[in-house]
RNA sequence: GCGCCUGUAGCUCAAAGGAUAGAGCAGCGGACUUCUAAUCCGCAGGUUGGAGGUUCGAGUCCUCCCAGGCGUGCCA
């Protein structure tokens, strides 16, 4: 059982058993802090059960951590009773009145032996339940290139969704593409003038065209393709076989980005597709219908205000084109009609204004908790210290592609992953290049790639490699304080994924890592895995197994690489 | 103006209301005839933006102020 869990009901048990005696007045089982203390001194866990009971009894939290610590000193000697170990080695009462517990070698030991059986599903839970999620990121504009800040979505969605699954939650991927309306036509028409112009053909690029080399690019190869031969239709139909195709083009290029560095999605929606087939126009009847929506000034206004937004948003201005916003209700709907129990979407900060509306609408439609948005800040990108400026509309960009060919598809997942999604993130490439050795998820692997390596010479020097779980008589051979660290480390990782998951907070696990990494470096650096000494040999193998085994289903939750060198 | 996010070591950032606020980088000094020195050990570095408040206890919660980012469209 997990180590947290058992001693939380250790611990309500003393508290019962100290009610039933009568050592304390009658009370619930108050919430209480079981941890892992950051001073060795204090134990491998420790409580302020005591401390939280002295509030509503009024009593000195020292009087009552006495108590219970007796009472959990006297469980598990009777855990003990029969001849094996108990849970616990010490208890004692310190500071203001916590309860500092060390744990028995034994039951170290066990949990220990759990991990290694678990395996690569060490870590993973089942409190999901199956239910099934929809989680949407990156939906970029599929009008050029994916720049640097989607790579930020890419990694923090597809490690969330990791992350999820994980916790028993059936999860799909979804990108979401604005492939309708005006910045589809200004990507036509800025496609189109440089088609015309790489024709050698007068043209006229539009006022607020995309600027960006890119766009060149594709004109470049559409002309490639046909030979020119869209120059003999009529304007209107030459603009919007190219936009058609360009369109294509851009999206299929994102595709690639997005396979390339690692990220599956299970659908890809199309807002046309959604407009063509008259949901969107069929949402607003319904609600105007429901009376949700009405007419004011020509044009159609959704009642958002009274699901908590601070204004009514239009649906359909009175120029008769429907918002982004009737979109987006339609195709929300649409993937609950899918059969999700709940909706995640990423969004940038800047969407910031559009939360609400969206709940609102949301709520109207009788899901108010339906839909789930996570904001993440943006990346400042930067080159050697200078800010690298960024914009779609002049070209000045560094594509996703770029980056991940410049600094590597593992190191750009995980540093796009070692904040958290509230904090602006400050991406330098020089410094990600150039200081790609001293990069933690180098650190993380380097570990990973050490244990191979123990693993590769024990296998030369024909140490029984077998994954057999020694016996205890063998495992209580692990017995020092650096073997104790990294054993109570690993463990940390089963909680810290259902945190992190119910958190929606990846980043939590690259910190873990870099602390495991830590811990096992440090025994490394003390103690031999390989000796002549066979009994410890096959103890300390087993337990570097089991790091290894952490840091592998840690580096598949955040989508990196477990090299076996390095 | 109003709303959201952020403010912690020189830099980048961690810390479900807990004990002496921690890492990495940068700086200084050490450790490889030993399983990978992409590592380890040590030193130095702080009024957690400021002021009040709640609490046995506040970086964390509340109020006000200061600074930065984003938002506040019949744009997407």
């Amino acid at each position: 059982m997990l180590i947290a869990k058992e001693l939380r009901e250790m611990i309500v048990a003393a508290i019962n058993d100290a009610v039933a005696a009568g050592e304390i007045p009658p009370v619930d089982a108050p919430d209480f802090v079981l941890e892992r203390p950051r001073l060795k001194a204090h134990g491998d866990w420790a409580t302020n059960a005591a401390l939280a009971l002295s509030r509503n009894l009024g009593r000195s939290p020292r009087d009552i951590a006495d108590i219970l610590a007796r009472r959990l000193q006297e469980g598990t000697e009777a855990q003990g009773a029969d001849g094996g170990a108990g849970t616990l080695r010490s208890v004692e009462v310190a500071g203001p009145g916590f309860i500092n517990i060390t744990l028995s070698q034994d039951r170290v030991l066990g949990e220990l032996v759990r991990v290694a059986n678990e395996g690569e599903t060490y870590g993973r839970w089942s409190f999901g339940e199956g239910r099934r999620f929809n989680v949407e990121f990156v939906s970029a504009n599929p009008v050029g290139p994916l720049h640097v800040g989607h790579g930020r979505w890419a990694a923090l969605g597809d490690a969330l969704c990791k992350l999820l699954e994980a916790a028993g939650y059936a999860v799909d991927r979804e990108f979401y593409l604005n492939d309708y309306g005006s910045q589809m036509d200004v990507f036509a028409a800025s496609v189109e003038a440089r088609y015309l112009e790489l024709a050698g053909l007068e043209f006229e690029f539009p006022a607020e065209g995309y600027h960006g080399a890119y766009v060149a690019d594709i004109a470049r190869a559409l002309l490639a393709e046909d030979g020119g031969r869209p120059l003999q239709k009529p304007p209107d139909e030459r603009r919007s076989e190219l936009g058609e195709r360009a369109y294509r083009m851009a999206l299929s290029h994102i595709q690639d980005s997005m396979a390339s560095f690692g990220v599956t999605f299970d659908a890809w929606a199309s807002e046309r597709e959604l407009q063509q087939a008259g949901a969107v126009e069929k949402e607003v009847r319904s609600l105007i219908a429901d009376g949700l929506a009405y007419e004011k000034d020509g044009a159609v206004w959704m009642a958002t205000s009274r699901f908590g937004d601070d204004k009514d948003r239009v649906l359909v201005r009175s120029s008769g084109a429907p918002t982004y916003f009737a979109a987006d209700i339609a195709y929300h709907l649409d993937k609950m009609a899918r059969g999700y129990d709940h909706l995640i979407n990423i969004w940038g900060a800047d969407h910031h204004g559009y939360v609400r509306r969206m709940q609102a609408a949301m709520e109207a439609r009788g899901y108010p908790d339906g839909l789930e948005v996570i904001l993440g800040q943006l990346v400042n990108l930067k080159r050697g210290g200078e800010p690298v400026r960024m914009s779609k509309r002049t070209g000045e960009m560094v594509t996703f592609d770029e980056l991940v060919e410049e600094v590597g598809r593992d190191a750009a997942r995980y540093l796009f992953l070692t904040r958290s999604q509230d904090t602006a993130l400050d991406f330098d490439i020089q410094l990600a290049v150039e200081e790609s050795m001293d990069n933690p998820v180098y650190y993380v692997q380097y570990a990973h790639a050490r244990i191979c390596s123990i693993l590769r010479y024990g296998s030369g020097k024909g140490v029984d490699l077998s994954e057999d779980v020694p016996g205890m008589e063998i495992l209580r051979l692990l017995e020092s304080e650096e073997e104790a660290d990294l054993a109570l480390k690993i463990f940390e990782f089963e909680e810290l994924v259902r945190d992190a998951a119910m958190d929606r907070a990846p980043h939590r696990l690259t910190r873990y890592l870099e602390e495991l990494a830590a811990v096992f470096h440090v025994f490394y650096n003390r103690h031999r895995v390989i000796s002549d000494d066979a009994e410890l040999t096959a103890a300390r193998l087993f337990l570097v197994r089991c790091a290894r085994q952490v840091i592998r289903n840690g580096l598949a939750i955040l989508g990196v690489s477990a090299p076996e060198s390095m």
